[in-house]
DNA sequence: GGTTGACGAATGAACGTTCATTCACTAATT
DNA sequence: AATTAGTGAATGAACGTTCATTCGTCAACC
C-alpha cells in the first residue's frame, strides 16, 4: 500500500491529524506510538517527520484544530438573536450532536495540560474566549432589557463553565449519560439564574445558616 | 541510604502509595517510571515488585485508597442535621482544604479510566456511592419538610456531580480559580434549587421557545 | 551472654522490549 | 535532471521487570 502514487501537493496534515485524533481516543497520547498514527494515516512513521516535528508537535495541532473549530463556533453566534437560542444551539452541538469520543478526548487534553505548558495555553486561550463570548452575548441581552440588571454576568459566565466541564467529564465516563436529558435540564437551569430567579442570597428556607 | 535498619515488618505499602501519589501528580501515570516512583519513596525499583505485582497495581490501589477516603467521608455525613450543613461542609473538605494536586491527580485518574476498565469500576463504584448518599440526605430532608415533595431528588444529586466535576477540571487548571467564592456561589445555587425556586420548566421571560 | 543460622527485606545490576526518531534510498512528478 | 514525497530498516535510549546477592534481625542453642 504506497501512498507515492498521489498527487504531489496533497497536504497529508490533515488526514495524519484524524489518524492521530482515532489513536490518541483510542489509546490515549502516551499508549499512541508513532507507529499506530503511521498505520492509521497509510503511511510508515517515518514519513510522518515530513510534516510534524515531534510527536509533541502532533498533539499541539491537534488541540490547536479543535480550538480554531470552537472558537468559530462561537463567533458565529455572538450575533445571535435570541439569548437562550444560543446557549441551546450551542449545548446540542457540543454536548448532543458531537461524537462522545470527542469528550473522552478532552479528558486526555486536560490531563496533558497540567504538565505541558504549551498545551495549558490553548487551553486557556480557548477558555478566556469562550468566556468573553458568553458574557457578549449576555450583555447584549440585557441591553434590550431580556435580562435584568443586577445579574452578575461573570458569575454567570463561570457557572457555564463549570457546567460544561462537568457534562464532558460525564459524558465520557458515565455509562449510562444521556446527553439529551442532562443538556436539556441545565439549560433550563441556566435560563432560571438568567431571569434572577436565583442570587448569591441563599435560599433561607433550606439553610439554617447564611452561605459563608 | 539503606531502609534494611527498619522494623522488620513494617508494610511498606502506604509508603509507596504516598511516593506513588506525588510522582503521578507531577509528571502523570505514563511519564512517572516505577525509578521515580522508588526514588521518591526512598528504595531501590526492584524492591517496589515486593508490594505491589505491577506498576498498573500500584495505579489501581491509589484510586481505591482514595475511594475510601471519599467513601467514609460520606457515610459520616448521611446522618447530619442540617442539608446545607452537610453539603457545605463537604464542598469545603473536598475543594477547599484539600491541596489543589488531589484534584491534577483526578484529571490523570480519569482519563485513565477512559482505557483501563479496573479503574473505571471503581470510579463508577465511587459515583454511585455519592449519589446514594445525596439522596438519602436529601430524601431525610424532605421526609421532615425542609424541601418541597416535587423536586427531582435524582436530578439534583445529577447536577450536584456535573457541577463537583467541573469544579474539580478548574481547580486543577484555571490558573486564577478562587475555590472559597466559587464553591460558595455554587452551595447557593443549589440551595435555591432544592428548595424550589428553580424547576424544570424553564423561566419563560428569558427564552421564546419552550424548553424542548 | 555470645554464637549461629535461617529468613525476610532490600539492593543493584542487568535483560528484553518498546518506541521516538533518523537516514540512506527509491519512485514519481515537473 | 532536479525536486519532492514516501519508504523501510536501523538506532539508541528509556523503561518495566527480574534475579542473584547482600544485609539486618531474631530465635534457638550452647
Amino acid at each position: 500500500m504506497s501512498l507515492a502514487r498521489a498527487p504531489r501537493y496533497l497536504d497529508r496534515r490533515p488526514q495524519i491529524l484524524d489518524a492521530a485524533e482515532a489513536c490518541f481516543t483510542r489509546s490515549g497520547f502516551h499508549r499512541t506510538t508513532m507507529q499506530d498514527v503511521a498505520g492509521e494515516a497509510g503511511m510508515v512513521p517515518g514519513n510522518l517527520y515530513r510534516y510534524f516535528p515531534s510527536k509533541d508537535a502532533l498533539i499541539l495541532a491537534l488541540i490547536e484544530r479543535d480550538r480554531a473549530e470552537i472558537a468559530s463556533d462561537f463567533a458565529a453566534l455572538v450575533d445571535t438573536v435570541d439569548l437562550m437560542g444560543a446557549f441551546r444551539s450551542l449545548g446540542r452541538r457540543h454536548f448532543i450532536e458531537k461524537p462522545r469520543e470527542k469528550a473522552v478526548l478532552t479528558l486526555e487534553i486536560w490531563s496533558e495540560a497540567a504538565r505541558n505548558p504549551a498545551i495549558a495555553d490553548v487551553m486557556g486561550g480557548v477558555q478566556a474566549e469562550v468566556r468573553r463570548g458568553i458574557i457578549a452575548v449576555c450583555e447584549k441581552a440585557r441591553s434590550k432589557g431580556e435580562i435584568p440588571q443586577s445579574i452578575d454576568l461573570d458569575a454567570v459566565a463561570r457557572l457555564i463553565l463549570t457546567l460544561s466541564d462537568g457534562l464532558i467529564r460525564r459524558r465520557a465516563l458515565d455509562p449510562d449519560f444521556e446527553s439529551e436529558t442532562e443538556v436539556a435540564t441545565l439549560l433550563d437551569l441556566i435560563g432560571a439564574v438568567l431571569c434572577g430567579a436565583v442570587s448569591l442570597p441563599p435560599c433561607s428556607a433550606v439553610t439554617q445558616t447564611p452561605s459563608r
